[in-house]
DNA sequence: CAATTTATTTTGACCAGTCAGTATAAAAGA
DNA sequence: TCTTTTATACTGACTGGTCAAAATAAATTG
């Protein structure tokens, strides 16, 4: 029973998220989200206590999917370059692949100050996010080819170059600009690791 | 007469502004505006086509002005170090100061997916943005103490740098991490540029 | 096994409230 | 008086959330 629920519970957040990036998060109803999950509108109602519920819901399981699908790909690498590269290859995945997923995590960034439940959310996000700074960043030390000082500043740092980037990526919305940006973001990040090749 | 009516205007896009930073973009609505404003409602519809028309105009307002007083305090300075420097500090002003128009600018980023308008406002943002970091790099190429191979890039990686440093430093909200971030922010981007002092 | 009862899940009509936009009235200015 | 500007009233569309009733599944009993 309790398997049943929780495929349900999968279902409208699947069908939430497919919601918001289709109409942005705000201006998305529970109509839209029961349309798209293929149930009646009272559905969402009984499995979640309200809309807002389920929004919160959503942002975290798409901030732990970002993270995971990202921490997947770094340990697949032995070196630091390779985990390095790995990331951002992760970060800039093909036009459209998840795209979408960071077009809605904008969208809850948006919606954080307002809101103390995404703030903690996304303030988790953040914390996993520096520790796959730190792990390439140590990496990099032990094979001694980094040059870092402070690597709790660095590894935040690492992300804010990522973020950024990839903001930046999302708003100008030309799938020519993919690879330059990704690559722009990896160069960048080499030169704060001061990389000694 | 015309005078009065620009009078006007401005006076709207500052209400419309305060309710966006205090209600958040999507939750304002005309009433709100017009109350801000000490207006009644229909003053708004008089000088403004309809809503949407009200917050496009606000966007343009904001990131003129963001990039006016970026503009304004690097000009102030006469060595590259001077202008990063002013540069940075600007955008990390002082919390509460300019925080209000960074999130409202977030607000407006997570909705130029939907809105062609803002895509194009924010794409001038952006070119006036990168206009700066060229104007950096150019003068620290002069005086020698920069190495760039690739000025364009480079000063599109200011900027990303700066965007994803103020959103995390944003996101976070908290007044005691304003120093940490302006500082991280700094030092990559002088690392970005291969300082040598 | 079949009949019946109980529990769970789903439905969609409905309500009270909000909104953008319009229409109209009032006031101010020329 | 006539035009411009401001205030108020109204409308029609849409929203989130509720709820009684229907449908379905599970449990119980004879």
């Amino acid at each position: 029973m309790a398997k049943k629920a929780e495929q349900r519970r999968k279902q409208i957040l699947k069908a939430a998220f497919q919601a918001a990036t289709e109409k942005g998060y705000e201006s998305v109803t529970l109509q839209d989200i029961a349309d798209y999950a293929d149930v009646s509108k009272g559905v969402t109602n009984y499995y979640f206590k309200n809309k807002s519920d389920v929004f919160t819901q959503l942002f975290e399981w798409i901030t732990t999917r970002i993270y995971e699908k990202e921490a997947a790909s770094i340990s697949e690498q032995e070196t630091a370059i390779g985990k390095l590269e790995a990331y951002i290859d992760r970060v800039f995945i093909s036009p459209e692949e998840n795209k979408n997923f960071y077009r809605v995590y904008l969208d809850f960034l948006s919606q954080v100050k307002n809101n103390v439940s995404y703030k903690e959310i996304n303030q988790k996000f953040y914390e996993n996010c520096w520790s796959i700074g730190r792990e390439i960043i140590h990496q990099g030390l032990e094979e001694e080819i980094f040059e870092v000082d402070d690597v709790e500043q660095t590894a935040i740092s690492i992300r804010c170059m990522i973020d950024g980037s990839l903001i930046q990526w999302l708003m100008r919305d030309d799938d020519q600009l993919h690879d330059y940006y990704r690559t722009a973001c990896y160069e960048s990040i080499l030169k704060i690791l001061k990389y000694k090749k």
